[in-house]
DNA sequence: TCCATATTTCATTATTATTGGAAATATGGA
DNA sequence: TCCATATTTCCAATAATAATGAAATATGGA
């Protein structure tokens, strides 16, 4: 889910999903509010089904999509629990470091 | 920051110095305990600063990276704000839906 | 059945990311 | 100064990702 959101188009496409809520929107409607074109909307939809990030029902001749927030729950859980141990954000300070670092 | 996450490699480096905390890693201890030749290492530590996911120090001959959990803690504050809008999960089902749905 | 609409799949191209050996740079100590 | 260690930068090769026109597929309605 992290390679889904890592990717500008993806996260705009996500973000408009959590907007839109619940009921969702069709694919077309994306495409035309982000201004992307089919296939490439098409493309990063798939992307984002595989990751989990949203989900899809059809509604006639339309496929509406929507966030899954259960999955972005979980990617939460596993960013605060693998990457976030509470550790006193202050240390060593940067002396003796590069311009890089 | 998500796209320096989004990587294997670099998800197992920042875990590695989450997992270190506040003291961190010498780049040569990180590189031999997940077996990533140095110009590759040096590489993904460069994304990861960039990000600032991770910052560093010198110490001596060696360059000791930490976890930066300030920006971690913004990430975290980013994807809840907008991304998680708390929605009721439940909706329409998948009816209607072929196999990618 | 035939047509229009909605979306996907295919094929191709362009762009960007990743890898790692070799050479270069920085540090500390003899 | 000279050497060993630690790390980075350079570079070339490879792999992965993204974009999109055109063709294919699915649906609903006349």
């Amino acid at each position: 889910m992290l390679a889904a959101l890592a990717q500008e188009t993806r996260l705009a496409i996500f973000r408009l999903l959590v907007r839109a809520g619940k009921p969702g929107l069709a694919a077309g409607t994306i495409g035309e509010t982000l201004g992307i074109p089919a296939a490439t909307l098409s493309f990063h939809l798939k992307e984002l089904k595989h990751a989990e990030a949203v989900r899809c029902r059809r509604e006639g001749r339309s496929l509406i999509y929507r966030a899954d927030f259960g999955t972005m729950t979980d990617l939460l859980g596993f960013l605060t629990a693998h990457c976030c141990r509470g550790i006193d954000d202050e240390g060593p300070g940067l002396e003796g470091c590069g311009p890089d670092c």
